[in-house]
DNA sequence: GTGAAAGCGCTAACAG
DNA sequence: CTGTTAGCGCTTTCAC
């Protein structure tokens, strides 16, 4: 590979003005700056990214942890995220945590070694303690999705405890009471927001709860065991599946059952994806907004990267409910 | 942050005596080697993985060029690759050409600027010219899924022909005859392998063909429209939909058309996804090995890092077919 | 067994 | 306007 040495050598110039034509830095004659041009040409000179990056300290490179690439949640989170990233001139390093908070941790320390100028991190806990030590160490960081915790970091996910409600509500409103609530684990404050945010819809529609209504699936294999058992205890007229995972146990559990769906029972869903529309009847589900998240995110991201110097930034989006067909009225 | 300067001065050694302990390039001491670790310890010291990148002209990072990173085939290809390059202390940088050419060549000079240790494309169009040339250059490239072309690159695959030809044989060997084959675009040579392998099973078969039969949806927005034509002017008794899009478009159009479904007409897929369990009947679908895929793509591309100079490869993995509901016998 | 110093490829400050 | 040079943080010879 060529270097900028021998484009200076090849042009007849230093390497000073090789740098100043090819990053705009000072005036360069005509002369010497189409000669730099020529040389560059017919070397094939790709000025080296990391050389770049030693000497100024900025590696035009973000590191991205996300817990599973392979759900359409993430993925499109992935999605928006690289493209805000490219549009503005960052590559991402993208590493996937498996649900493993001690994997997270060494790779978040990897990527810190790899000097990445930012981060953004779907952590498998809330607020890791680790991400304050690499903030604190220089390193913007940004929480995306899974934002627990009363975090001086900055973080854009969804009003969790609001889209609940509101998905709750909708199925008090079609005449349920009667109403299951699936979650992966109430581990995650997210989820958490979630469940509150059903039982204050029920609460406020006066219907009495029990806790043992709301079902922890578990978050990395979510077990079908658990939905079976619960809806045949409990016999719910409606289950609200918090997560997009949840949503595919809930039907596979309703099928082998044999229940008449929706007559019998309804489902509300959590994300809308492509695939979904493989299901029939067609799944309402509470929609979160998975473009502007990820593009809230890299927006911070690349604020303070840009030394933006704010007090922590805490972006909440609304969800939006897409009524179809899999919840009937009652 | 600190600097390995700032260990030596801390322990009162020299730079090279902590960068032999930290890499175990010679023996040292034991009273040195604990004051060096001492000194890392109290400083949190992390060694700068730009310059070693630098000084040893390795990134220990992989480009990947990835078409959509939205679709669970591609996604699931991702999850695999990033697996397999961790497991051997490599990092990936992510991009997403978004089937556009142009943009997939300027993603992989930026890569390649970089200095990428490797890198792994699926590319936009068949065995794009330019990759010949970032190889000649020096820089190890593995092809991966869309592999056509007589290359000299290195490349890994499905054998598309046989996969394709297997998945008609189950059709025509269930009583079908009038088989729509539904395809992105015929630009790519894997998908115009697989509409030979479906040529070669109705010809083997004896059933007469009709060029067509075999409907061009389109690669990024497949059109639900030309499916819709192809079904009711053709009246097939079954679809091979030769691509996952592709199935979910014609289970739209099924539902569209209000098709007894598999009774009228029969659907079988290609790849296996999570989310296809949200169909019923359950797909049957000829599907890829998306794990070993990824994994052997990975494999090669790391043994070439490590010196091996072999001819270029060509790993072409075989399809399973899954057998399930949505294929009726005629 | 350890330290000093060169140099990876580049940018920017300093000279002219 | 252009060239020379220091130095980013590290690994690795070369010297002792």
């Amino acid at each position: 590979m060529a270097t900028i040495k021998d484009v200076a050598k090849l042009a007849g110039v230093s390497i000073a003005t090789v740098s100043n034509v090819l990053n705009g830095g000072r005036y360069v004659s005509p002369e010497l700056r189409s000669a730099v041009l020529q040389a560059v040409r017919t070397l094939g000179y790709v000025p080296n990214g990391v050389a770049q990056s030693l000497r100024s300290r900025k590696t035009q490179t973000l590191g991205l942890i996300v817990p599973d690439i392979t759900n359409p949640f993430f993925s499109g989170l992935v999605q928006a995220l690289e493209r805000s990233a490219r549009d503005r001139g960052y590559q991402m390093l993208l590493c996937n945590s498996e649900e493993n908070a001690e994997l997270e941790f060494d790779l978040a320390l990897a990527l810190a070694s790899r000097q990445v100028d930012g981060l953004i991190v779907i952590p498998t806990q809330d607020s890791p303690e680790y991400l304050r030590k690499l903030k604190a160490d220089g390193l913007p960081v940004v929480l995306l999705d899974r934002i627990g915790g009363e975090d001086d970091l900055d973080r854009v996910g969804v009003d969790n405890f609001q889209a609940a409600r509101v998905g709750t509500e909708f199925l008090i409103r079609q005449g349920h009471r009667e109403i299951l609530l699936l979650v992966s684990t109430l581990e995650l404050s997210n989820i958490r927001d979630r469940a509150e945010g059903y039982r204050q819809a029920l609460a406020a529609a006066g219907i009495p709860q029990d806790p043992q209504w709301v079902i922890e699936c578990g978050k990395d294999a979510p077990s079908l065991e658990a939905v079976l058992e619960a809806i045949q205890h409990h016999r719910p007229t409606a289950i609200f599946a918090s997560t997009n995972r949840l949503s595919l146990l809930a039907i596979q559990a309703i099928r082998r059952l044999k229940l008449g769906f929706p007559e019998e029972i309804s489902l509300l869903g959590f994300d809308d994806f492509e695939w979904s529309t493989l299901l029939e009847p067609y799944l309402s589900a509470v929609v979160q907004p998975i473009e502007a998240l990820g593009f809230q995110a890299a927006q911070i991201l690349l604020d303070r990267l840009k030394g933006d110097t704010s007090p922590p930034k805490r972006v909440l989006l609304p969800c939006d409910l897409a009524v179809r067909q899999s919840v009937q009225r009652r």
